[in-house]
DNA sequence: CGTTTGACTACGC
DNA sequence: CGCGTAGCCAAAC
């Protein structure tokens, strides 16, 4: 699959991934990184915090002057939102993708994964790239508050 | 070569 | 609910 020594071929696979979802859709971080098989020698409760991190710095690596084939804006952070610094351009291009696509964020700039969250690839895909089937991020709370406060 | 920083998350308070 | 923290982290300083 790939070597623990490889960062480049870890993030091919996640790229390959985020070609995946479509348009009008999101994922996570986190929900990618449950679809590749932790490294050799990595505990899978280890993996299980820091695949998310590399999976954003494999987001970090896409130049996005050069993002036709990597759609990087579909993927956001566990709470639902987006994780670039906001103020930044690149947030604000994120943003503006994603409103394009059609969807929509609330008052605390969540998406809601019940109406968007990407449901992963086709199971035969995932099984021809030695991937196992992400969770679905639907039919559960989007983590961190959700609830709009009133003030 | 020691420190800092960071497109993350689960967990404990 | 919100904040702090650690993770055989890994590039950038």
């Amino acid at each position: 699959m790939f070597e623990l020594s490889d960062p480049e071929a870890f993030n091919r696979i996640v790229w390959e991934i985020v070609r995946q979802v479509p348009e009008g859709q999101v994922t996570t971080f986190g929900q990618i990184a449950g679809m590749i098989p932790a490294p050799e020698g990595i505990e899978p409760e280890v993996y299980q915090r820091l695949g998310p991190r590399w999976v954003g710095d494999a987001m970090n690596a896409v130049s996005w002057k050069d993002d036709k084939t990597v759609p990087w804006h579909r993927v956001i952070n566990s709470k639902g939102t987006i994780s670039l610094p906001p103020e930044t351009q690149a947030a604000a291009l994120q943003r503006a993708r994603l409103r394009h696509e059609g969807i929509e964020f609330n008052s605390r700039e969540q998406v809601d994964f019940d109406q968007w969250g990407w449901e992963g690839p086709e199971p035969d895909w995932c099984a021809e790239m030695g991937l196992t089937m992400p969770k679905s991020l639907r039919s559960r709370p989007a983590k961190g508050p959700q609830q709009l406060s009133f003030f």
